[in-house]
DNA sequence: CCACGATAGTCCGATATTCGGACGACATTA
DNA sequence: TAATGTCGTCCGAATATCGGACTATCGTGG
């Protein structure tokens, strides 16, 4: 690294496990017949359970709504979501996930688990508990979108 | 998130704090008339202090070669990196950072200091150190490209 | 209750990004 | 030296992304 007071540093530790992590999900989904573009994929990630809107995704996912409309729009016409009206409010509509879609979440399950299962036997149970705890201590101070 | 059982999952616990310290680097770049993109600021961070090879960059950074070339060309139109022979090797080429390049790399460290702080501020000394380790032990088993 | 600014999503067109394939130059091995 | 693999680049097509503008709807102050 040219930034070598920054080899070290948490930036690119954080975000190694991270790609280890969505590149196995990817790959197993891909495996079993489903092949989701990275950008699809981090835009469905961030679906609500009752549904998003797509302004919100957009900012979430730091893109412009159109280039979030068009990925939705991929998402889409594979059949993974769906854009439904949002009954609170007539201009908006929610981009929510078909059975289809859920499929997808189901199958990314035991992956992850897999994945954290691996972490935890190289770390340990207590560290791997308070890697967790800490990282969530961390989205506090971190995460524009906090949830209540 | 549709994914429920993911939701506590280390994956995205892992992302937050990693593009909030990635967005916030970017953006003190740019209050300092750098406005580097995020590809390219991607691809710059893991070039090697001696120098990284095209190749080398593109495979960490999981980009093809030619998407690498480009950016690379970018970077070299504004003067942050240069391609010089790489002396052991006469068909390769190694992409080093200009003295305006290192730049960037001087700029980015007080930025990284100060968030690295902040976290230690929230998360108490202990708990920052143990991170750190977690971290970069769980880097062992998820990067391909470790360090010697 | 109703104008009026703000907001949600979409359409359009221009630009940028990315990739697959193929290529010459060089390295490595036999 | 010949054969094979690797390194980076060029080309062209497909895709992604964005800025700007537009319609429909919301919500609020008068």
């Amino acid at each position: 690294m040219p930034d070598d007071a920054a080899e070290d540093n948490l930036g690119l530790l954080l975000f190694i496990p991270y790609r280890f992590l969505e590149s196995a999900v990817l790959a197993a989904l891909k495996s079993h017949g489903h092949d989701i573009p990275l950008n699809q994929a981090r835009v469905f990630q961030r679906i609500a359970p009752g549904g998003s809107r797509l302004a919100e995704l957009a900012e979430a996912a730091q893109i412009s709504k159109q280039t979030l409309g068009s990925i939705v729009d991929q998402l889409e016409r594979t059949g993974y979501v769906r854009r439904v009206p949002d009954p609170h409010d007539a201009r908006a509509r929610l981009v929510t996930v078909t059975a289809k879609g859920r499929e997808l979440v189901e199958l990314s399950i035991p992956v992850i688990r897999r994945i954290e299962a691996a972490w935890e036997a190289h770390l340990g149970r207590d560290r791997t508990r308070e890697l967790r705890q800490s990282l969530a201590a961390l989205r506090e101070i971190t995460d524009p979108y906090a949830k209540p």
